[in-house]
DNA sequence: ATGAAAGCGCTAACAT
DNA sequence: ATGTTAGCGCTTTCAT
């Protein structure tokens, strides 16, 4: 199919045609003020005939930087992260970027393979959301040992010394329980992702604090960790609603822990939000589509996409600025839907 | 932040170390058969001390391949797109290569946009899924006409000749319906989405053919296009519930729209499935957590990345095989679910 | 089996 | 303002 002699045009045949040189070729292209306007038009036009394309690998190769930005997450098919890139492309298309989307499908070798796959291809800047399996922090390491800039968003590494941009998880935890006691709920559990994650562990903590304010008792088995997916959601769920002491409330880490802990109260033929109040994290279209919807902590992740995005051009790109590595908060959002009382 | 002096380390790094000549340094790590076993494992042990890494860009722009496939779909935030990436992610790890994805919005423009990036970074093979909007091929022509494999999935536009991967929509949309008069609903409306791209037109006759063969009358007004979010079929099936003859089931192009039409019917106070049937299409994670859950048809959508990735490395990748464009079906799944009656 | 040298397409010194 | 030249890092003939 693709054949070798009827190569792409390259800016030796525009200079060939123009009778000019390569290098006024490209100048004028890249509409340097040291090429005459003259020069300008006859190249643009030439190149147009043509049907010239810059060619930025090589362009990259000489100049050493590539206008990509790397970018592994999790998984693209979350609202969160398909939101987060959405407000990274926008930024980076203002400044005509482009993005490398790498998933990790929470798996380290992944993430480490993603590493190499754009230290491979001379990104300039590497933006990460790491996989629960994570434990290590290696290969973070490698790419600053590089000097290739690195900015961790939401799921961080605290300490790894760089650019971060996070929500107010622990605020916002704090909150959503404020709201569950507000609506006189008592005896609130926590169903939490990986602990070894500092994004859940602040939510714990904004939990606990909020509990802990208002003097109530926290059962130990009222904190459960390591819960990701619905199914976890709704066996932690289904387990605490037949102990002793069962919840009236269950602020979860996701929407779809939440949704398992809904099911999980239905199969206890309990009502929400009259018996048992949910929470859920990350404002998933599908909350505001089930019945009852879902309250649930919206998290800005357009938001946090631009703020991500806009580290790398404000601070990063033009290089020899501050080694103070920046943290930026974006705040969250609670979303009060149904599956709480209302006041 | 990022210096120039500490350079990252070439083969000439090595080369020198090992005072060997660069040229045997790129053999050995490319495993060629033309360097003693001795040299590859010096050659290997040196770049693993140095921390040396493999540079694509040069290398691609030496080969004029750059082992990078572009991917150009309208939106990466949806059940089906973003199981057809991973699909395609998938086969290309196995074949290391990597993907480019761009997302266009659903506009023309960032459509054309996306091909002169991925034309200007040098890809081997773009896999276009078209936005609504466009209307021209004249950016598909040009990738052609530079001997870029170009393959088209989901939304293709058939008078492109080259390869495709599509659903049979025809036959599941065909199919769906003869369930809904299987249940014995008797009046179905059908919203489709654009009538300008062949897979919902393909629907639409799948869905004529099934009441033509029934011998059932449609009205002009059961046939409604342009419908592509939940508010469009909110208010589609609206319209048409308040109509002379009222449906008493709807086919849709989505599930969002689905759920449009479902909240219309609640609206008017009347019952799914009993007084009202609904059937959307994409399978999205959020048809089986509403109430009642939504019947739909399931595209398949990991494997159709999976064959389209195929393609390239079955057919075009070594090139020169067939000029004749490939068309490759893949087959829908009706999930049946609480929207329809149950025999 | 190893090495020397050329060149992919572009840009940036450095002349002129 | 324009041209000459070298070189980014790699691969690939072609010699040896």
């Amino acid at each position: 199919m693709k054949s070798k002699n009827d190569k792409r045009p390259t800016i030796y045949d525009i200079a060939q045609a123009l009778n000019i040189a390569p290098s006024s070729v490209s100048k004028a292209l890249n509409d340097s003020p040291s090429v005459s306007e003259k020069v300008k038009i006859l190249v643009r036009d030439k190149a147009r005939e043509l049907n010239y394309r810059h060619n930025s690998q090589a362009a990259s190769l000489r100049k050493g930087t590539s206008r990509t930005i790397g970018v592994i997450v999790p998984k693209i098919n979350s609202a969160f992260f398909s939101n987060a890139i959405s407000g990274m492309e926008e930024v980076c298309f203002d400044h005509s970027h482009q993005l490398i989307i790498c998933q990790t499908e929470e798996s380290y070798a992944k993430e480490k393979q993603a590493i190499e796959t754009l230290i491979t291809n001379n990104v300039d800047c590497i933006i990460i959301s790491q996989s629960i399996e994570t434990k290590s922090d290696n290969h973070l390491k490698e790419v600053m040992k590089r000097n290739i800039p690195l900015i961790q968003f939401d799921r961080v590494n605290k300490s790894i010394s760089c650019h971060q941009v996070v929500n107010d998880n622990k605020t916002a935890a704090y909150h959503a329980v404020k709201e569950l006691l507000k609506q006189g709920y008592k005896n609130i559990a926590f169903l939490g992702g990986s602990f070894e994650m500092d994004v859940y562990n602040e939510r714990r903590e904004g939990y606990l604090q909020a509990l802990k304010e208002n003097g109530m008792m926290i059962p130990y088995d009222y904190v459960v960790a390591g819960i990701h997916s619905e199914q976890n959601g709704y066996d932690a769920a289904s387990l605490l609603l037949d102990s002793q002491l069962s919840p009236d409330a269950f602020l979860t880490a996701s929407d779809y822990i939440a949704f398992g802990v809904m099911k999980a109260v239905f199969d206890k033929a309990l009502s929400i939000p009259d018996d048992v109040g949910v929470i859920g994290f990350a404002n998933e279209p599908f909350s505001a589509m089930i019945v009852p919807s879902l309250t649930t902590v919206d998290q800005n992740s357009r938001a946090m996409g631009i703020e991500t995005a806009k580290i790398y051009f404000d601070e990063l790109m033009d290089s020899q600025k501050s080694n103070v590595p920046i943290t930026k908060t974006v705040p969250c959002t609670i979303i009060c839907r149904d599956s709480i009382r209302k006041k």
